[in-house]
Order: structure tokens, then sequence, then C-alpha cells
DNA sequence: TCCGCTAATGTAATATTATAACATTATCTT
DNA sequence: AAGATAATGTTATAATATTACATTAGCGGA
């Protein structure tokens, strides 16, 4: 952390990120409202420590923060705050890491991509219509009925690929 | 059972199975060969249990399956054909369902899609280049250099959408 | 307000999937 | 046959996820 451009990149995008969490924390609780789905304090803190990882989350490393915070729980625990969040849309699962990323596109469940950065670890989420569209094109074609996909995109992001 | 078409489709489908295993088996053999990659009897067994199964498998079936045909085995040996398996393009990981599946268009590793029946749990290979490039094309456009890709669409196969 | 209902969480145990580390055996090369 | 390498065996354990049942919290109606 010695060359100041680092430095200010870091900062900034931990500042943004910042503001992405409280955002993303604040639309929660507006789609849970809406919803009359109850947001209770463990499971807005399960979605705060997904959010506050720049990269997916397995559901163990959610329970150890929640134990650095003073928070005695039982695995189960986790999983039934994820459920809850991803029935919401509010949290999608990496079948590929097994691990949780936060859903910024939120306000109902529903496929999405991923591009996932084999360098740093960070996952994108995607949400490209044309990609949708050849799936759905592809299966049809078939016969197959499309109910739900899973499209997890291994590589490398603008940053990590030295351009 | 009592319905003789069904029954003929079942038995056909049948037939074909394992004319279809006996083929990926022999497709197998002449890749390695071709290699010099060896497939060893244990190997040979677990692609054969693989591609015996309609649907995908667990690590566990197999290894399961190779006690009741008299093999004693620890997970970590078929996790370790599987891997062989995998390298050599013979055998998929269905992240999604931690399950394997046979490759056909065997040959050499690569990626495909999966179209996977909710109801029978069928897994069929798809292998749709319009699939790849709309993924591909999808994330150049955020500057995202891609790896590789996981596929996996959950739905109805022809058979039991009930058409 | 309090009762009773339902949803949420706690608690304990266990299932399922996967890997690490090191020993032994088989196969190939020379 | 000896030595090198690849494959498999053996044991233990890590990592991820769920089941079953008990308790607590929050809500709606008498």
């Amino acid at each position: 952390m010695n060359d100041p451009q680092i430095e200010d990149a870091f900062l900034s995008r931990n500042h943004d990120h910042r503001l992405c969490v409280s955002d993303a924390l604040q639309g929660a609780e507006e789609v849970c409202a809406r919803r009359g789905a109850r947001l209770t304090a463990l499971r807005r803190r399960v979605l705060e420590l997904v959010w506050d990882s720049h990269t997916p989350v397995g559901a163990y490393d959610i329970l150890e923060r929640l134990f650095s915070m003073g928070r005695r729980a039982a695995p189960i625990t986790v999983y039934r705050a994820l459920d809850f969040l991803m029935n919401h849309g509010l949290v999608h699962r990496l079948a590929s890491l097994n691990a949780y990323v936060g859903c910024g596109s939120s306000g109902a469940p529903h496929n999405a991509q991923f591009l996932i950065c084999k360098a740093c670890g960070t996952a994108a989420e995607l949400n490209d219509a044309r990609i949708d569209r050849a799936i759905n094109r592809g299966a049809a074609r078939t016969g197959f009925t499309v109910g739900g996909s899973v499209v997890e995109i291994r590589g490398l992001c603008p940053e990590c690929s030295g351009n």
C-alpha cells in the first residue's frame, strides 16, 4: 500500500462499497416492508455481512463473522437467513463456489448471470437478456421448457486482465 | 408398466442406453489410447457407473455401487477417478447438483450447457454455440475475459412436459 | 391486556460432499 | 531386474448443508 494511486483507488472503492452496502440494506428494508416480510435483526446482519465482503462469502464465513460480532449461532441459523434472503431476491447463491453474493438489481427473485474473476475473486452480476434469450431458444430447439438457469462465467475482470 | 407403448419406449430407451454406454466406453478407450492416458480398470468402472445411470450420479453413489460390485474403496478413490475422467473430457460435473454425467461429445475437455429435468432428473448436454457466443459477447461488453462457464438449465424435458 | 397462533430462532445431532497427507502397489523405461 | 513415475490404498479430517425438535418473539383478535 505504498503507491498512492493504488491506495486512492482502494479507498474510493471502499467508500463506494460502503455506500453500496447501506443502499442495499435500505433497499432490502423497503422490499421487505412492501411485502410484509420480516427483515429481522439476524437476517439484516447476515445480509450486511454478505454485502460487506467484496467477494462471495461462504455460509461458514458468515457464521464466523457473526461469532466475531459476539453472536453465537449455529450453521442452520445462517442457512435459514440465507434462504429467506434468496427467496426475496436479496442474495444469490453461486453454485460453482458454494458461496453467496448480495443482489443489486433486487426487488424479486430472478435468474442472473455471474462473472467471477479468478484473480481477485469478485463476482459481478450481469443480467444480460441476450444470454437468457439464447438459453431459452437453445433449450426450446430441443423441446425443453426452461424453468431457471445457473450461469456462472469464470475468467478475468477488467481490473485483473491488465487493461 | 401396463401401457405397451410406454413399455416399448422404456425398453427401447434402455436398449439405446446400453448401446450408448458401450459406445461411450469404446470411445473413451480410443481417446485415452490416442493420448497415452491410462484408462485403468478402476477408472473404466467409474466411467461405466456414471454412464449406467440415466441421471447424474453423486460421487458417493458411485462409491456405493463400487461396494456392491465387491470393490472396497474410499471416497478419494472415486474423486480421483472422476478428476481423471473430467480432465480427459469424458465426464462433466454439474455444480448445481454436485453430481456427474458422462460426456457424449467427447474427445477433449470443453464447456457445455446442461438441460436438467426437474421431473425425471435427466441431464442432457447441449453444446449450443449461440449460447456460448451470447455469453462471450455479454462478458466482453463489460470488459470481462471469459475463461470458462457453467451453464445449467433447470426445467422440463420434452418427455416430462407432457407434449 | 392477555391468549393463542404463527413465524423465527435456538439447540443438538448428523448427513453429504470433498480433500489432505502419507504409504503401498502397479506399470513403464531402461 | 532396478529405478522412476503413475496409480491406488489408507486414514483422517475439512467444508458444506440439513433434520428434528424445543423455545422464543411478534402479531391479531377476544
